[in-house]
DNA sequence: CGACTAATTGATCCAGTTCAATTCATGTGG
DNA sequence: CCACATGAATTGAACTGGATCAATTAGTCG
C-alpha cells in the first residue's frame, strides 16, 4: 500500500493530508507473529491473487513484489484503489466475499493465512483483534486521502502527490527517497488518479521540463527538486 | 453513513459496486451495548463536533441529526468523505488526532464514549475487538465505493449514484426509498462527489426533465423511476 | 533483427467549470 | 401579516483542463 500522506510531517489542524493509501502497511507485531505460521505462494506477473467476488478465504502479506488493487465495471472502467508492497497485507476485511481484485504486477511472492484462522485467533486474543483494527485504522485512512487527491486536486498535483507517496514509502523503508521505480503501468497509475496514459505522460514531462524530475527510464523516476514536488502536490505552485 | 452500494443485489464478480460510505453503519451489538453508558452531546447545526488535528478524545454514535465528515486545505477545497446518520459511528480509528472534520448539518444528538475507554475494553474483550474491526471494514468498503465513483464515473452517474445510496439507506430504515430528504446542502452534495453546485443542480433538473425524480422542494426529492436512476448509475444509460 | 506492446507527443473536442444574473426560500422586523 | 433582506438554488453563456483520436517513437522479448 501506498502512503500518499501529510507533506511536511506537521500538518495544520484544518488541512487536508496530500494523499495516503488502501493496503495495509503492518504495524502489527501480532499479526506478524501469526502470519508466519503460514504458507507461501508464488505468482507470476499479471497473474491474479483474487478477484472481487471470490470467496475470501485467506489473507496475504505480500513478501515480494507490487500487488495491484482494483475495482473494475462491465463497460471497463477501472479504478485502482491502491498498490501493496512488501510488508502490506490484502484481503483483511469482514465480508465473506473480497470486493477487490488483485493482480500482481511483477512476480510476486505472498504468506497466506487463512481468514476463519485469523478471525478464530483474534476472538482468543485481543491484542491481535486490536492489531487487525489498527491495519484497517490506516487503509481507511489512505483511502481516505486518496478520495481527497482524486475529489480536488489537477492532474500535475495528483502525480506530484503520487510520486511524493512513492518517495516517501522509500524514505520509510530506508531506500533512497530521491530515486522511485514504477513497477506499474501508465495504464495503472491512470486508473489510480482518475486520469488518462495520455495526461500521466504530460505531467511527467512537464515535470520533466521543469527539472523538478528526471526520467532515467520510463520505470525510474529521479526526484531532483522535492520541495517544488512537495509545494505543487499542496497546491502552492503550479507548472 | 451512506451506503452506495452495489446495485442490483447480486453485482457480478468483476463489476465495481455503485458506490458505499465512510462514518460506521452499526453492525455492532457490543459497541452499541458500551456505547449505552456514554453521556450524551447536543450540538447546533453548522457546529463542529471535531476537528481534524483534534485530540481524539471520544468516539460518537449519531442519535438523531445528520454529520458531515470532511477534509479542507488551506486553499478552501473541500471534499467531503461522508454524511453519517443516526446510528453510525463517527470518531474510529487509532491515530491520536481526528483526520477528518465533523459538522453537524442539522441540530444533532450524540452519544459520546472516551475512546480510552473503548480500547480498554476491547483489551479486554476480543467480541468488542472484532465488532470494531467489523465496523471499520464497511467504512473502508464505502470509502473505497465512493473512490470509484469519483474516479471513474461521469456528473450524472456521480449524481444518480448519490440518489440512490440515500434511498437504500431509506430502504434499510425502513423508511419510504422513493422519497429522499437530503439534510446538505448543494455545496455538500458537490463536494462530496467531487463536483460543483451548478452541475449538481443541472444534473437535478436533468433528471427531473426525463421524469426519474420530482424535486417537490430543494431539499426533497421524490424517485419516480428508480430502475431509470439505476441504469444510470451503472452507466448503462444516460440522459 | 523483427514483432509486439508501452510510452510519448500532437491536434482537436467536450464535459464540467467559471463567471454572471436571476429566481427561490427563509427568516426578521416594522 | 407583509416587505424586505439574506443566503441557497437555478439557469445561461463562455471558457478550459483533461479526454479523445491519431501518429510516432521507444522498449522488450523471441
Amino acid at each position: 500500500m501506498l502512503y500518499l500522506d501529510s507533506a511536511h510531517g506537521s500538518s495544520s489542524m484544518h488541512s487536508a493530508a496530500v494523499m495516503s493509501s488502501a493496503a495495509t502497511m503492518v504495524p502489527a507485531e501480532g499479526l506478524e507473529a501469526y502470519m508466519a505460521t503460514g504458507s507461501t505462494r508464488s505468482i507470476k506477473a499479471r497473474e491474479h491473487v483474487f478477484s472481487a467476488g471470490d470467496a475470501r478465504t485467506h489473507v496475504f502479506r505480500i513478501e515480494a513484489g507490487c500487488v495491484c488493487l482494483y475495482k473494475i465495471m462491465p463497460d471497463g472502467r477501472r479504478q485502482v484503489i491502491d498498490f501493496a508492497y512488501p510488508g502490506d497485507y490484502i484481503g483483511l476485511g469482514c465480508d465473506t466475499e473480497h470486493s477487490l481484485n488483485a493482480q500482481a504486477l511483477e512476480p510476486a511472492r505472498l504468506r497466506c493465512l487463512p481468514a476463519a484462522t485469523l478471525t478464530r485467533l483474534a476472538g482468543r486474543d485481543p491484542a491481535l483483534g486490536l492489531k487487525m483494527y489498527e491495519a484497517l485504522s490506516l487503509e481507511l485512512a489512505a483511502a481516505q486521502d486518496h478520495l481527497f487527491t482524486i475529489g480536488q486536486r489537477s492532474a500535475a498535483e495528483r502525480v506530484a502527490c503520487f510520486l511524493l507517496a512513492l518517495s516517501r514509502r522509500n524514505r520509510r523503508r530506508d531506500k533512497d527517497p530521491g530515486l522511485v521505480v514504477l513497477p506499474m503501468t501508465r495504464s495503472d497509475i491512470a486508473d489510480f488518479l482518475g486520469l488518462t496514459i495520455e495526461t500521466i505522460s504530460r505531467m511527467l514531462t512537464k515535470l520533466r521540463l521543469a527539472k523538478i524530475i528526471d526520467l532515467e527510464q520510463c520505470t525510474l523516476v529521479r526526484i531532483l527538486d522535492g520541495m517544488a514536488l512537495e509545494r505543487l502536490a499542496q497546491g502552492e505552485a503550479q507548472l
